[in-house]
DNA sequence: AGGCTCGATTAAACCGATTTACCTGGCGCT
DNA sequence: AGCGCCAGGTAAATCGGTTTAATCGAGCCT
């Protein structure tokens, strides 16, 4: 029988050229279809690579070629359904055009993001996708895209001269405050993320402007900063709530923490929706099953994924193309956490 | 100043070795800690590396050590949270040593899962993690063995010699089962799955021989295939309502099953824990939150990873071990979606 | 017949590391 | 002095492909 595959080596190569009378080089140029070889003699190598079930060696084809077709991601957490989504998006990316991604986590620490940073360099990936930790630096990142292609995923190093994607904070945190605002309320307090994030930053930054824009001045009071968990958010409403003069309504960093929220105003006796109002962000795919399901802003996470795969292809396809920042729109969803407030509806 | 880094050509182990005043296989050794190499040697070899910048290619190195420190995960989709879950417990695991994780996605297609396989394989992987789609055959995995180390993220093929990890879905199908049963339920339906597929096969017949050891006469009317969708438990619970003799409870194949049907008990006037009791499987993040919670059997996916990444090492590390098949312990967890049937409650 | 072109094929260099087998100089011992 | 041994280092083969420059033979022209 054909128990050719029983070798210990692998078959390589030469043995396809041997086995079907030709060079190696001839072989070579065969399978990659280069014109100069004639019909018939690449049909004999194509016979000899099934007869002897010969699988191309990209890894040892890749030392010469210098293409790994192989792309980092580097993210902070795959089990979070945000990240989880922008993965099966670039991953989808990838495959689509011949590329494989490799995935490495770092669970929000810098050391160890400088430890698979370094991984990833020495795996010789053509590309990373980098979801840089808080604390990372514009110089690190510099120094980075000496050595390869590099995109970011969150488009606020505004110095730095590297593609990006993100969405678009700005006038996600706007369409949620107008439609609080709207709703008549006017002490809206702005929940959880870690006071260093770039991206809560940006959003608190809107939430300021937006509200000065309609005559409301921002007190720090209803800013709380939070782990981003459902008990960053518990913990927060219960902090507010016992205010003197608490808000009617909150303006979450994220879908988990406007979770932590409802139960924390669960726990007090109110309910989203009815008592006061909550809108989240992500709109992650728990938002519709909670009850009430919740108010929140879109931000198509697995579109991120695909467009950061994307920009990264192009990158290595025209790599003097210039400098991309992709903001990805972002909608408010409306549901069932948000109503008018209380004090409103007694007038 | 330094800028070697901006020379075009990448810094190569032989430019270190010239830096350091010594040959090629010296720099290597002394790279590798070799004791043949002196102290002071390889110091002025790590001088060179870091005045020049050099960064080790691993790519170039597997050629000759014929390990890549790559393994392929092939799952059906990473944006599921139960399969984001694993691939997580995966990635670190794999991390711990120094082994990189390639994520591929086969979209539940026996054709895509076949071309990545071949990817995989072209990109020499050192081992693949595998959650074959259900046409699967076992014969395409035998001969698959024999290319590289082989992971089944399924336990169920026990006429193939290979490694695999699961859990236990016939006990956690009985407790669940027993469960229901204790509180009085006497019709009780399997919801969910498609038909094909063997873990579903197992379960099925789990829930056949539980009612048969207490009593009860399998009625086939009672069990529906659906897509493993809300869509699905939806559907399935509207066409088991509208029964003569509905059941009174329902085993679902997974969360997401669990949550259509609660969904269509609500649209149908009832309520899970109150009208109806629902069981689901994998304990996904959402379970708790739903309203009300989930009574379901919890699976732990990370686990799964991690030892289906263990399994590898071992594998990679002694090639002759004995084939191990891990079953994952699985536990009811009890919440609010399960409740003595009305009829008992009448009595 | 000699010179030319042209298409098909191949030998050999190359990519960047590892590893084996060999070399070399110094030291200790008799 | 002669010998063996050893520590420390290196030349060269190797891994499995790609690519360039050279080779070879056949056909065509004059």
């Amino acid at each position: 029988m054909t128990d050719v595959k029983s070798r210990k080596g692998k078959v390589t190569l030469q043995d396809v050229a041997e086995a079907a009378g030709v060079s190696k080089a001839t072989a070579s140029l065969a399978l990659r279809e280069n014109p100069r070889i004639s019909e018939p003699t690449r049909m004999r190598v194509l016979e000899a690579v099934e007869a002897l079930g010969y699988v191309y060696n990209q890894r040892a084809a890749s030392l010469r070629t210098r293409r790994s077709y192989t792309i980092g991601l580097i993210i902070k957490d795959v089990s979070n359904p945000f990240n989880a989504e922008l993965t099966s998006g670039a991953e989808s990316q990838l495959a689509d055009h011949d590329y494989s991604l490799v995935l490495v986590t770092t669970d929000d620490d810098l050391d160890k993001q400088s430890r698979m940073v370094k991984t990833m360099l020495e795996r010789d990936v053509d590309g990373l996708i980098l979801s840089p930790v808080a604390q990372t630096t514009t110089e690190s990142m510099r120094a980075l895209m000496r050595f390869c292609p590099l995109v970011l995923l969150i488009p606020y190093y505004p110095e730095l001269a590297a593609d990006c994607v993100g969405m678009d904070d700005e006038n996600g945190t706007a369409r949620a405050l107008e439609h609080l605002l709207q709703l008549g309320h006017r002490r809206i307090a702005f929940v959880g993320g870690c006071a260093a994030q770039a991206t809560r930053q940006r959003r608190l930054e809107s939430y300021r402007d937006t509200l000065r824009q309609h005559g409301i001045a921002f007190d720090p009071a209803l800013c709380i900063a939070s782990p981003v968990t459902r008990r960053g958010g518990y913990d927060a409403i219960h902090q507010l709530l016992s205010m003197p003069q608490p808000p009617s309504g909150a303006y979450c960093y994220s879908d988990v923490i406007a979770f932590g929220v409802m139960l924390g105003l669960r726990a007090a006796g109110m309910e989203a929706g009815k008592d006061f109002s909550v809108i989240g962000f992500d709109d992650v795919p728990e938002a519709t099953l909670w009850h009430p399901s919740l108010t929140t802003v879109s931000a198509d996470p697995r579109g991120l994924g695909e467009n950061a795969a994307q920009l990264m292809l192009r990158r290595i396809s025209t790599p003097d193309a210039p400098i991309r920042r992709v903001i990805m729109p972002s909608h408010l969803v409306l549901r069932d956490s948000t109503a008018a407030p209380v004090s409103e509806r007694l007038n």
